[in-house]
DNA sequence: ATCAAAAATAGAAACGTTTCCACGAAACCT
DNA sequence: AGGTTTCGTGGAAACGTTTCTATTTTTGAT
């Protein structure tokens, strides 16, 4: 195993090599114009000759940056985090930078430790979708931050960069479109309070209700966290209920699979015994008997934009007002919902 | 807006402020063993006033690492490669590894450029899942790495890590099964030959036939590459053929998600009309109309491992020789397949 | 051919840390 | 009490780049 034992050229090397200053190879690399082209020459002949590389370690020491952003996530497995990721990161990619990814398990302690870690020499910049709007460790930590940022569908207080969705209308459309086909026990499963997805989605149900006039089925909502496993708990519980909603609506695509659990064991039948809407393409969500009716949204964009605002704020826009950036969602109908009788 | 315009304190202010050199600041930190407690007491009441944290930029350019590993893979967004992830992750960030995600996209390009930009300071480490072990490109730039690497699901002549799944065997299992339940003609979907996995599942396959001493059914064998799209269109074409097969073994997850749209888009019936065995829990193996029989594996064990071998070869075992292990599949019962008169 | 201006280059300082070496002080032995 | 270790610390070198200043070379105008 030849495994490089030499140790690797450095610039002095190459400088040496070719017979000129240090200075001369640096910008040989750096700013070619400003270098004469014999000499250019000499310079590449002696990098090809060394195989030389320059150390990015050195390079991050002197320029004080990394060409490196940091993405956190609580779970880099959820389909809708991934996309975001390959986006941002083809986005940031084009532009030279890598990216740290940083999967918290949604653990507040670990979240805090990244940003912490990531501000003091180890990314230029932050993506980041935080667990909890509302936990004073990551808040203080966000506060305190040295680098810019920008977050996901996630709305805080402070001064920074965010972009978002509008999840409320998309929740009235689609509450709507159910109430169009005679539902009224309409149940919700969602997230909490404590992000935006869950407020929000809750804001636009009750606004759909609303603009009906209708009352609001408040027994049948139920907002608390976006788990499969609240997904599954709370959708068997209203499916053993006295009175079982018709239509349920899972508002996230791990509460959806919880909810798909309770409904195989339950041997429920989509749309028959109950019409169901879901958030968010997902294999699932496409192929699960057939397409489930579902509040879309462009995954790819918001992950490209994110990494947009954190260029710019990397580059001219370094001291611009904060900016937050909302997408629409649009209801695309699947065959999981069924008209009710009266 | 108050973004620390101040610039960060380094060890020379903190040794201003407590009164020792910076040598002795340094050691406060890393061997804190070595230091006189009253020094220490005094070190780190300037550390706390001046909220002092060391500089990762100039940490690594001294040290000559960077406590970090590159994790390469083809498309963060299919689980496999994300659970993969995070149990890597987890046991790496443990020892104190931050992780470098690339997404390559399958292009042997971004490979090559990955594994290049990696190796000249930004990693210590790399963990991979190459597209081709045949790819000239790649190759070159695996034979000239630099720092260690960790294989996941690949064979190539280097002399590197990898870890491996047994697929052969679990194939002839699986395969094995939907014969005792009757079936003769059985289609595999699966990678093409330059790809560990593709082989493997194909040599396991026919295993299983020559063990019964049966002919087996080279038309149905569709063995090209892991594409949801291939899936899609083999599926397609196998269920509109002539003779159609009574089986389908979808041999990986994108696989499944293709072969699944074909089957749904042609009304066909699982397991009524055709029986169908998948690889690798993932949500939709799990839920679809109900829980498909499949090969399963312990894919957290591999990331794991793989996170362990590179850390052993960041440390004690620098120099030993590489290491293949292999974990074995197990056939998961489900609901999708069934017996068929002969 | 001469001089001024512009362009190219050499050389050294700087980035913030770790680590090596040397030295003085404290601790241990007899 | 004297000599030898051990311990703790200060100070400087080093890591490999980039960038600044000063100097040399080239260019262009006369």
């Amino acid at each position: 195993m030849t495994k490089g034992r030499a140790k690797p050229a450095t610039i002095r090397d190459v400088a040496r090599v070719s017979g000129v200053s240090v200075g001369t190879v640096s910008r040989s690399l750096n700013a070619p114009d400003s270098v004469r082209s014999a000499t250019l020459a000499k310079v590449r002949a002696a990098i090809e000759e060394l195989g030389f590389q320059p150390d990015s370690r050195a390079q991050n020491m002197r320029r004080r940056s990394t060409l490196t952003v940091g993405f956190v996530v609580d779970d880099i497995a959820n389909p809708l985090h991934a996309t975001t990721f390959k986006a941002a990161d083809a986005e940031l990619r084009e532009h030279g930078f890598s990216l740290y990814l940083v999967n918290t398990s949604g653990r507040a302690r670990e979240e805090a430790d990244a940003i912490d870690m990531m501000q003091h020499g180890r990314a230029d910049g932050l993506i980041m979708t935080i667990n909890s709007e509302r936990d004073p460790t990551t808040l203080k930590r966000l506060a305190a931050l040295r680098i810019p940022s920008v977050l996901l569908d996630r709305e805080i207080s402070l001064d920074v960069d965010a972009v978002l969705t509008d999840h409320a209308v998309g929740m009235t459309q689609a509450t709507e479109h159910l109430i169009d086909l005679g539902h009224r026990r309409i149940a919700l499963i969602t997230g909490g309070p404590d992000i935006r997805p869950g407020r929000e989605r809750v804001r636009g149900f009750l606004e759909a209700f609303r603009k009906r006039g209708l009352p609001v089925p408040q027994d049948l909502l139920r907002a608390n966290n976006l788990s499969a496993d609240y997904g599954f708990r709370e959708a068997s519980a209203l499916l053993q209920g006295r009175e079982r909603p018709t239509a349920i609506i899972a508002a996230g695509n791990r509460t959806l699979t919880g909810v798909l659990r309770a409904i195989q064991q339950q041997g429920v039948s989509v749309p028959g015994d109950v019409s169901l809407i879901a958030c968010d393409q997902t294999d699932l969500a496409r192929l699960y008997p057939g397409p489930i009716t579902l509040i879309d949204r462009d995954i790819e964009e918001i992950g490209r934009t994110a990494a947009q605002l954190l260029l710019d704020r990397l580059g001219e826009g370094r001291d611009r007002p904060a900016q937050r950036i909302s997408f629409p969602t649009r209801l695309i109908l699947g065959g999981s919902c069924a008209a009710v009788g009266r």
